[in-house]
DNA sequence: TGATTTTATTACGTATGCGTATTATTTGTA
DNA sequence: TACAAATAATACGCATACGTAATAAAATCA
């Protein structure tokens, strides 16, 4: 602990790859004519794209349906407060509806939009040529248990708070 | 590429993982009473602490010495704009000075300040506390794989920008 | 040496996330 | 049923990073 170069400091190395791959992402997305899909949303839309296996996602319902603003952010890992702007900012964007909760009038439920829905391809596309940039040097079984690493702090994380 | 659940894919992990762990950090250096170190600071401060061997750090030098800003910023990964308000901050709270530089006017160089080489100590003990919490679980050799494929991932991204 | 380019820094607006306080509802309890 | 507690969402200010434009000074070049 008396030296501790930043490259060798887990917290450091994890900011640093977050901001650069951040960085990165968003340019492909503005090369790509997608910059209406900001680098955050899809931390959003991912779990809004999950599908249950017959064809519905999980942000797709019918009329009154959807998911609610909070659960969402659960999910997503993000506090209440961060989702408010979030979602008014894909909401600006095309991407997803606020629809009130005809069960409960404090909730709002949010829906993907049909552009929420066209995006996806374009956009997993778009974020699979961006790994297979940074990790081309990368061994598969190193990848695998880097994946493995990041998960299991994640979870711990959430554990801890 | 059908479907693509959050937790496989790596950009979502490494966001969700920074975004958690600086919501830790900042929690624990509340609680210890640092909480004039915001953990953006420490992305600085880490480069700034690094000794020469001869117990001189770099960011402590002499009467119009020190390092310039934007040779900070590229060592840490930061655009030159975000270093502005990072130094107004860490200046405000007392960890860093801005000394003009005697040979180029045009630039600024930073010293870290009595208490900004004071809170090391105390501040790596921190991390360390933090980084054992989130790995408890962690075999030592995974931890180190998954440190290495996150500096290379790094380096890719800094070469790709 | 004068003009052009590069470099160092800052200013300003945008994107992103959080904590705390506030407002509406709903729930739970006496 | 009336009142307290919990829940859903938002508002607002702070922290953090970026891109672009502006400013000043140094470096280069013709």
């Amino acid at each position: 602990m008396e030296s501790l170069h930043p490259n060798d400091c887990l917290y450091y190395l994890i900011t640093r790859v977050s901001i650069g791959l951040t960085s990165l992402l968003k340019k492909r997305l503005v090369e790509s004519g997608y910059d209406f899909v900001k680098p955050a949303y899809i931390g959003i839309l991912l779990w809004l794209w999950i599908d249950d296996g017959m064809g519905t996602m999980l942000g797709k319902f019918g009329k009154d349906e959807g998911i609610k603003i909070n659960d969402l952010g659960k999910l997503a890992g993000l506090e209440p407060s961060s989702m408010t702007g979030l979602i008014d900012r894909m909401e600006k964007d095309g991407l997803v509806i606020r629809v009130n909760d005809p069960k409960d009038r404090r909730a709002t439920n949010i829906q993907l939009t049909q552009k929420g829905i066209d995006v996806r391809k374009p956009i997993l596309t778009i974020m699979d040529t961006v790994i297979k940039e940074i990790i081309a040097t990368i061994p598969k079984k190193q990848e695998n248990i880097a994946m493995d690493v990041l998960q299991k702090i994640l979870t711990t994380i959430n554990t801890l708070e």
